[in-house]
DNA sequence: ACCATGCATAACAATCGAGTTATGTAACTC
DNA sequence: GAGTTACATAACTCGATTGTTATGCATGGT
């Protein structure tokens, strides 16, 4: 899997708060399927889905003790979507006017930036 | 839009690769649906389904310029996953056998943490 | 042996997502 | 005012997601 799949699978991923809440439950240790299911109004195979799409995005791996699959978080696939977002950091962390004056010192350097325009009522 | 719900959106957003070129060509600066559609070997109706899934995912406004929509990006959601993540950063700054110990304390401490299994020939 | 546990898998329905072509529309050009 | 540019919107296709119920299956307990 090549990077900008592996963003895809682990944005994709993400962006779903069943998802998000049994990683939020795996960073506190090992969990099985049982007990990664019982905070969710959902059937099991409905979490057993989710763990599905976890695993094929290799954010998480299951062992097996006895009956159970216990899930581990594997963290690796965030940093690579964390690497991502670091090269917009500036962006969200400029102030307002400061992001204009980036805009229009890159707009000086020769880039296709358009001048700000007046904001309509939206 | 309730902070998970804003997650769901922007991570869905960013689950697609020519949305995240999109908004990697934003980061230089200003540009219309059809500069930003240039790139891509697509029709202009995707282009602008893209556009607006960014746009309600906060990702991006858009301004007017005549008939250009001139498109601006809109970092502040992207703080938000930021932050999401980071609560994982030491999860993945670990290596291996630092995240044994940690799981170990957190066993200790109480926490329903399963004992680490022998891996499978996986 | 037999039943219970813990989970996966199959089959299905409903919705969503990403793309298409065709068409509409606002603003500029001449 | 007629055509062009730049884009949006509508209607459609098709495959992927997300959930369901029903069922299968390995393991452990008694």
């Amino acid at each position: 899997m090549n990077t900008p799949a592996r963003l895809d699978a682990t944005f994709a991923a993400l962006a779903d708060p069943t998802r998000r809440a049994i990683l939020a439950r795996l960073a506190l240790g090992e969990a099985t399927v049982g007990e990664l299911g019982e905070p969710f109004a959902m059937s099991q195979p409905a979490i057993s889905k989710h763990l599905r799409v976890l695993e094929l995005a290799g954010l998480i791996r299951r062992g097996r003790d006895a009956q159970r699959r216990p899930c581990r978080i594997e963290a690796a696939p965030l940093a690579e979507a964390n690497a991502w977002l670091e090269r917009y950091r500036q962006l969200w962390e400029m102030r307002f006017d400061d992001l204009d004056r980036l805009l229009d010192e890159m707009k000086a350097a020769g880039k296709p930036a358009r001048k700000p325009r007046v904001r309509r009522k939206s």
